[in-house]
DNA sequence: TCGATAGTTAAGTCAATGCCTAACCATTAT
DNA sequence: ATAATGGTTAGGCATTGACTTAACTATCGA
């Protein structure tokens, strides 16, 4: 199970290391095989493999093996909750103080930990 | 120093916690004071402090300290370089194929691990 | 078929995270 | 002045994260 919040996670966790938003850089101008991702970071296979796997976790990447070499494709539309999160920011910002009252009363009562993954 | 790369992880790195997500949440909504933002969490006071001040590392918050209390205050522009980053990555992806050769060009040569911070 | 290439798996290391408790320092209320 | 409130500091601990090396598997090219 992956509700929203964990996606949210997933997904700015995968951003968080410059080295895989290295490779959704690359990735953002064309598929790539994994070796070619690895090459301009110096970093060893298998780094690149952990690094690889976050990223399609995040559902930011996905790859396909033909032959020996894996292509790893950019899904950019993975990036729309992120995008969408920040956005939901802006929108609160706006009408800041008219919401502060209904937001307190949600969260004051003992719900303690209820909206965590 | 804090060049803009580091600045992008420092800001995805804070937005990577759920906690510090529904901490920035709730200020999207309205200034508050540690102790609010701690009590829907459950968190004790120190653990509060700690996802503050990587908060405030990333410029998201920031915080004064009025008698013993502490008030703290999105900094809602601060999200920008990331809203950025993301829009970069559309754009790239708009002329693809146009901009692999140049970035190939740009990466390939015996640079290493160029672009960290 | 043999060697090189591309990737994968399995440990293992080391530093960074996220949390806690305990002790402490201010400010405010009594 | 004392006690309670709100925050801060220091230290410790368990987990996760980012890497490595070593050993292995599956192509591909000569």
């Amino acid at each position: 199970m992956l509700n929203h919040q964990a996606l949210v996670t997933l997904l700015f966790q995968a951003l968080a290391d410059p080295t895989r938003r290295q490779f959704v850089e690359r990735l953002s101008i064309g598929p790539a095989s994994v070796s070619e991702l690895a090459q301009p970071t110096g970093l060893t296979l298998p780094a690149v493999m952990q690094h690889l796997q976050i990223l399609e976790a995040s559902g930011l990447v996905r790859s396909e093996k033909s032959g020996r070499v894996r292509m790893c494709q950019l899904q950019l539309q993975a990036l729309a909750p992120a995008e969408e999160w920040i956005g939901a920011r802006r929108a609160n910002w706006q009408h800041h103080f008219d919401r502060l009252d209904a937001y307190l009363a949600e969260t004051q009562p003992d719900d303690e930990k209820g909206s965590q993954e």
